[in-house]
DNA sequence: GTCTATAAAGAGATAGAC
DNA sequence: GTCTATCTCTTTATAGAC
């Protein structure tokens, strides 16, 4: 209790990594590599541990992953409490919610670019993926909604609609890469050109 | 050269797979678990062999990779030599290679699945990931032929644009799963629907 | 908190019999 | 064309010293 603060942890001598840091590197190579290809002793070479003091940090590697997924789905799942996606009409908290994916896919680009990649081969993994369903299914209720208001076209199932825009905004993972501040909301008008109004000229 | 046709292999005894019958298995579990996740022993059991009979028909693991990497690009290239993409207006030929995208995606969907998951950890993989680049580039150029006719919109750039759609094009491998033959046609026309007028009424 | 050393299992691939 | 047996390497994870 005589240390000031808990802010900066102590750091002396050796590295001393935190839970954070070791994770980053860790989503850095399950990205490169894939998350099965990548061994414990690539992520402690990767920050200069052997995989002995890396196995100090986290249990097992599942257990980096789940966390990592947890980075991912708590970002995504926050964006359906926020004020914009709570009130005002289904077409204005769809665009929101679009929006805000975006948003949450630059500001987390790395963890969500390994949710996307799960396929479900491991319990941790199912779990991520029963998650990613239930969020896709708020949103497919908000496409019927906004269908019903009358702002949506409704020739288009909900469903499919939906997977097909968050395909788009999905996809976004494949190719971005981070360059400024303002380079997300451009991105995200973009998004939403095409996806509310179309290619097409008219 | 006394049997009467080479159609059907003779088939006495033993399985006697042809290369065709496990490129297909292996795909399958490729896409189910990962490819570095799946073994070698996985494939051989799923087809009722052992390792070492497999090896007889494929050289080895990273061949069939590279067989069934082909199979999804031929695919893809072939679209862009079909007369519908190459006569008419930049925006007419654009609609045929985004409809024919969603049609060999069908048509080969774990193919094309399999390519789409491929991030280039092997010469075999950059090898796939330079034609589709190839593939790619010829469609941006197709966007901006179109947006300089007029027929696209010019308010986004026709490398973002071919990305996003592509993006929600290839997506469907994520979801679509053949059930008859008019499935994919209507998925095309949703994906034209969305892609080039947009979600919302007007 | 990090190290060396090692256990135990599984990987890709090959040899050689039938 | 398929088998059994095996080689060699790498994997995840642990034991125990410092």
């Amino acid at each position: 209790m005589s240390q000031p603060a808990a802010s900066v942890p102590a750091r002396r001598g050796r590295p001393g990594y935190d839970q954070h840091q070791i994770l980053a590197a860790a989503v850095d190579l399950f990205i490169t590599h894939g998350y099965d290809a990548t061994s414990v002793a690539a992520v402690a070479e990767r920050l200069g541990l052997t995989k002995s003091a890396l196995y100090h940090h986290y249990e097992s590697k599942e257990h980096l992953l789940s966390v990592a997924l947890d980075e991912a789905l708590g970002g995504l799942e926050g964006i359906l409490t926020e004020p914009g996606a709570t009130t005002g009409g289904a077409g204005e908290r769809l665009e929101h919610v679009v929006r805000g994916a975006v948003r949450v896919l630059v500001d987390r680009l790395p963890y969500v670019t390994l949710l996307l990649r799960v396929r479900g081969n491991s319990d941790v993994e199912r779990r991520a993926l029963e998650r990613r369903r239930a969020f896709d299914h708020e949103i497919t209720a908000l496409v019927r909604e906004a269908q019903s208001e009358g702002t949506v076209r409704a020739d288009v199932d909900p469903s499919v609609a939906t997977r097909l825009v968050f395909g788009m905004v999905n996809s976004i993972v494949e190719w971005y890469r981070p360059t400024g501040p303002e380079g997300a909301a451009e991105l995200a008008d973009d998004v939403m050109r095409i996806a509310l109004d179309g290619l097409r000229t008219r």
